[in-house]
DNA sequence: CGGGAAGTTGATATAACTCAAGGTAGGTGG
DNA sequence: CCACCTACCTTGAGTTATATCAACTTCCCG
């Protein structure tokens, strides 16, 4: 884990997501470790024994199979913490999708933190066995559309940015870049999205997006 | 939830799986609950508060969409925990799949279990973020071949019981009964496995099975 | 022993994948 | 500042794994 770590990096002013509840902020301000676009901020195996706030950028995590073929588990934004896992070691990767700031909170033997701690595994726990029903039972147009209400429902805009790539966006949904690009086609032509550009989705039918999402 | 408690049912005496940590134990025993099979443990939308530890049985967790769509996204066998959710109310529906026996433990508002709840959230979300793997990238005798092994090792025998139908593991892995019926057969064809009644596998080649789920 | 649910097997349909070619856009260096 | 270059994305044609529909079989349980 090689980062550029720096206290004196600004942080960035727009700052969609609210901060951590009060009890993780105090004490001591973390220092912002900065990673570059691709970079890795941990790997499986590793040993863990940290967790992971984002303050600007965002954060794909994601396991391997032997073959290469990637699952992303998920995409973590501003303001939303990550990294914390069951016993000693990483279970997964976790990488910077594009430029991104990090605070890393140690986790020091001595202190409990299990009271702050457990309310985000829970959510975690929650967001991943929503995302287990997208993946095991949801057809692609569905998928799709269940991934973008979740992007607009974490930034609260109609006009929702998608910092990550069409092959991440595949790899978290089950499908293919191919497919994926052709759904957005689909929903284009159906009038429920405009694609401002690649990577920026206007949500024009969020009505329909959600009944296809559900 | 209409729960049969009794507290003066016998334990089953083949518990397979170890007990909780002792400072769940303490203090006065819990009683169990009796749940015949198929019924409700708690549905989605009921008010949280508990969590559930399985003495006897099998249990089901899953989420349905609205036209009847289901995904299994866990099962818990006798030993095992399940119940704790973010926020006051449940996302899922819980069920005993056969007659099953529980300890329910209410968290009452002043004791803080984050300390004890903490590490069981934590794994049911590696659990979770590896099921993600394999319904989002394997292919249906991986799936199986998955699902098998995860039986294996929390059985800790070659013979495995599967409590559960076909219905039940094509709802967990994605697949319809037909697809999980026609990977049993190839399994058997192949020397994997035996099936010794419909509810019970003997493994013989591990190590494939093993290759195959990753 | 009979009946019904659960499981298996077969034939066909289809959604998504794969392979391939072309297009677009963002970044760099001349 | 423009043109090129390369990544990324889109679109098309053909293939394939799994779903669907349907018939048959087996296993329990009463």
């Amino acid at each position: 884990m090689q980062a550029y770590t720096s206290s004196r990096i600004s942080l960035s002013p727009h700052l969609a997501q609210p901060a951590l509840p009060a009890t993780l902020g105090s004490g001591p301000v973390q220092p912002i470790s900065f990673f570059p676009a691709g970079s890795e901020i941990y790997a499986q195996g590793e040993k863990a024994g940290a967790f992971y706030q984002v303050e600007f950028g965002a954060v794909r995590i994601y396991r391997l199979l032997a073959d290469g073929r990637r699952q992303i588990s998920a995409f973590h934004l501003a303001g939303e913490t990550f990294g914390f896992e069951a016993g000693a070691t990483h279970h997964f990767f976790a990488e910077a999708i594009n430029a991104t700031g990090v605070r890393v909170f140690r986790l020091n033997a001595g202190a409990d933190m299990s009271h702050q701690l457990l309310p985000l595994a829970l959510k975690g726990l929650t967001r991943a066995q929503e995302h287990l029903l997208v993946l095991g039972r949801q057809n692609a147009i569905e998928r799709v559309a269940a991934f973008l209400v979740d992007m607009v429902e974490r930034q609260g805009l109609r006009q929702v940015e998608l910092p990550m790539s069409r092959m991440d966006i595949g790899d978290y949904l089950g499908l293919t870049i191919e497919t994926v690009s052709r759904v957005f086609t689909r929903l284009k032509d159906k009038g429920v999205i405009r694609l401002l550009n690649l990577r920026s989705v206007e949500i024009l039918k969020q009505d329909v997006l959600q009944t296809m999402g559900e």
